[in-house]
DNA sequence: GTCTATAGGCTGATAGAC
DNA sequence: GTCTATCAGCCTATAGAC
C-alpha cells in the first residue's frame, strides 16, 4: 500500500480518471492494463504500486460514478428553498442526474454501463451503494404523492424505473452537439407529468 | 464453410443459442469460446466447422436480436385492424417490444445491452438494421401526432428515446416473479400518454 | 514511484485424426 | 462434423533495478 504522499495521490486519481475513461468505451473485460497505463501516462507494472489489482480500480470507479450521481442530485435538490414544488424538486433531480451523467461522464457512465457485465461478487458490493440512491428516488416520488402532484393510482415503482430507465439510456444516444442536457432533462420532465397524449387519445377510464 | 445439411443447421443453432446467452450474461470479450461451446454441448474447436471466428458469431446474434424485436413489434401492429386508435397501437408497439426484450431474451437483450461494448467496425454495420427499427417508430409516433393524439409542441425524436429507452432500460431490473410484462408495458404506456402529474402539480403554460 | 523484464496462465484459432 | 492437440499471442501480476 502506498503512503498519502500528493505525488501517490495524483498519479493514484489519473490512474482512476484514465480507468473510467477506458471502461466507459470498451468494457470492463476489453480494457487492458496497458491501456489505462498509457492514457495515465506510465506503464501497466506501475499501475500495482497504486492498485492491488485490475477488479480493485473497476470497484472504485464503480463506487465514485454511483456517488458522483447521488451526491449531485441530492445537493441540487437540497438547495432548493422550502416550499418549492414538488414538480420543481423532481425536475432539477431528473436535470442533475442527467448532468451527471453526461457532464462529468467518464465514472458515472462506465457505472450505468458497465454495471452489467462486471463480476458477480462486485457487483453485489455495489448494489448496497445503489440501493442508498435509489431510495432516494422513492422518498421522492412519494413526497410528492402525498402532496398530491402525482397521481395517487399510480404504481411509484414502475414510475421510478420508466424515469431513471430514459435518463440513462441517454447514454446510448447523447451528443453533445444535440440539445443540451437541461433541454433534455427538461423535456423528460414536463413528459413525464403531463405525457404526451392529448384529450383526443385519453382513454375510458374508471 | 458447411454445406446446409440439417445436422449442420441445427448445431449452427445451438452455438448462437450459447453465444447469446453468454454475452447477454458477460458481454462479448468475457465470453470464452469454450463456454458457448460448452453451452452448445461441443468443444470450443469444433465451433470453426460452422463459425470462421468469435467476431462471426457476434455479429449474427445481434443481427438476429434486433430483427427479433423488429419483426414481433411490426407484425403486432400490423395486425391491428384499421381504425385503430393510435394510443392503442403505440401501447401495442410497446407491449411487443418488451415482450421481445424480455420474453425471447437472450438475442434481444444481449443486443441491447453490449451494444456499447462491442468492435468498432461491427457496431457500424449493425447501427444499419437499427436505423430500420428507429424509422418505424418514428413513424408510428408522426402519424399519432398527425392524427391528434400526440401533443403537436413535442420533441417526437425526444419522446422516442425516452419511451425505448424506459422499455429497454428493463433488461437491467425486470424478474419474471415481479409484474408481467403486460402489465409494465401498460403502465409504461399510460405514464407516456397521460403523465403521472395531477392538476395540482400542473405548471404555467404559454 | 516508476521502470524493465518476465513468469504463468489463458485464449482464439489452426491442423490433422477419426 | 466433432474431436484432440497445440501454437502463437496476449494479459495480469510479480520481482528487482534504479
Amino acid at each position: 500500500m502506498p503512503v498519502e504522499t500528493t505525488k501517490s495521490t495524483a498519479t493514484r486519481q489519473r490512474i482512476l480518471d484514465a480507468a473510467a475513461k477506458a471502461f466507459r468505451a470498451k468494457g470492463f473485460v476489453a480494457t487492458r492494463l496497458a491501456e489505462i497505463a498509457g492514457i495515465a501516462g506510465l506503464r501497466a507494472g506501475s499501475i500495482y504500486y497504486h492498485f492491488a489489482s485490475k477488479e480493485q480500480i473497476l470497484e472504485e470507479v464503480l463506487d465514485i460514478g454511483i456517488r458522483r450521481i447521488s451526491d449531485s442530485v441530492q445537493a441540487a435538490v437540497g438547495e432548493l428553498p422550502d416550499g418549492t414544488s414538488h414538480r420543481r424538486r423532481i425536475t432539477v433531480a431528473m436535470t442533475s442526474h442527467l448532468s451527471a451523467l453526461l457532464r462529468h461522464g467518464d465514472y458515472t457512465s462506465a457505472n450505468i454501463r458497465i454495471f452489467g457485465q462486471i463480476p458477480e461478487e462486485v457487483r453485489e458490493r455495489h448494489l448496497e451503494v445503489r440501493h442508498v440512491y435509489e431510495a432516494f428516488w422513492r422518498r421522492l416520488l412519494e413526497e410528492a404523492c402525498k402532496a398530491g402532484e402525482i397521481r395517487s393510482d399510480l404504481d411509484l415503482g414502475l414510475a421510478r424505473l420508466a424515469i431513471l430507465g430514459g435518463l440513462n439510456w441517454s447514454i446510448e444516444w447523447y451528443r453533445p452537439e444535440g440539445a443540451t442536457i437541461e433541454a433534455i432533462a427538461g423535456a423528460f420532465a414536463d413528459l413525464a407529468f403531463d405525457g404526451f397524449g392529448t384529450d383526443a387519445s385519453s382513454p375510458d377510464r374508471d
